[in-house]
DNA sequence: CACAATGGTGAACATTTGTATAAATTAGTG
DNA sequence: CACTAATTTATACAAATGTTCACCATTGTG
């Protein structure tokens, strides 16, 4: 995971094309690069390049105008937060520089999946509180002890645990002033998979 | 937020320029969805990429290549999920279809912004569980009941509500089976902004 | 010092690419 | 049918773009 180091030049041409990609949404040409520098020859531009190329921070398609791509690896930094580690470990700052990172972006799978915002504390007892996002996977099946977003026969839309019995459902709250659901036709709507909070 | 309905050929084509901006990185030349199409001239695309500006999914610059990008709109959909509005409202599933969306990827800040992976308990009652990542922001002061990554005189990084007293630190967990620790040399390393959990 | 690595200049060339104009085709609609 | 909008062909041109070759300057190193 280690990358060569860059050399200053090397660093500032590879901020601008990060920078371009980002603001933009697509790259810059070499002559771009080169007027952005003050080069006089888009072969200055070149060599840079296939140095970025060479240390693993970019990728290109010969012959392909503006062709330049951040590898993944470049690229997830745009969108993931370091993981530094565990709480409870101890050197923490140190490590927080050369760690993995989680890609919050891509945590979930996009097909089928939405959030709702939680209302009330039915679910409070499985740390999900009122205001925080649930992730939420489109299904029509659970299994036991799924958090399910489900509609009863009345129509509403509740959060509960899903807890098939023998002729029944049981929709069981995270709430021990709560009393459970006990229904025949509950439908599952879909299967919590993730939960964001967002404080302030 | 109602988008003038493409018609079918524009459909094929905004498809197209979107799947080559995700798989690839940059957009495809106009000659480049030319060819896809089978168009034998390429101003047939011409007139399909200015129908979709005109319908607002699209923007691009004239005279540059590989110019086309995706309105923000439409970019969002590709990081975000449909916020399909609260778990106790009634009609979900036909609301989520033309609702507001979450963007995940750009819900904090990323600038000085971390993870960390909540180990232990201390923290239960404030709704965050073994296993969730909390949302570090690196500050080296916080305000009274922010829940802060601090590190004691022992050199221990350690998640707990900040309650500075008359001439100490009370860090208190969020766990009633749990006791406050008083310090008077505990640093703060950062703030929590926010928690995502990931179920399975 | 000789040498390699880095960081350029300059000019020339072949494609790629965006643009413009004119016209043909198709499909739907009053 | 006459008419319009959407769609595509055809051709041509100007500009942007990637590539290559030859060469120069600076800097650090054995």
């Amino acid at each position: 995971m280690l990358q060569e180091k860059l050399t200053k030049r090397q660093q500032v041409i590879f901020d601008f094309i990060r920078s371009r990609i980002e603001e933009c949404g697509y790259g810059p040409t070499i002559r771009e690069i080169a007027e952005e520098m003050n080069f006089k020859s888009p072969n200055g531009v070149m060599c840079h390049l296939t140095a970025l190329q060479k240390k693993g921070l970019i990728n290109r398609t010969n012959n392909k105008s503006r062709s330049i791509v951040l590898t993944d690896q470049v690229a997830q930094e745009l969108n993931g937060f370091p993981l530094a580690g565990r709480v409870a470990a101890g050197a923490l700052m140190e490590a927080i520089e050369q760690t993995e990172r989680l890609d919050v972006a891509n945590l979930w799978p996009k097909k089928g999946t939405y959030v709702l915002e939680v209302e009330g504390e039915s679910m409070i007892d499985a740390q999900i509180a009122p205001g925080d996002y649930v992730v939420v996977k489109r299904r029509h099946t659970a299994s036991k002890g799924d958090i399910v977003v489900a509609r009863t026969s009345e129509g509403e839309a509740t959060l509960k645990y899903w807890f098939p019995e023998k002729n029944r459902i049981r929709l069981q709250p995270a709430n021990s002033t709560m009393k459970p659901i006990y229904t025949r036709d509950a439908k599952v709507i879909g299967v919590v998979i993730g939960v964001i909070r967002n404080y302030g």
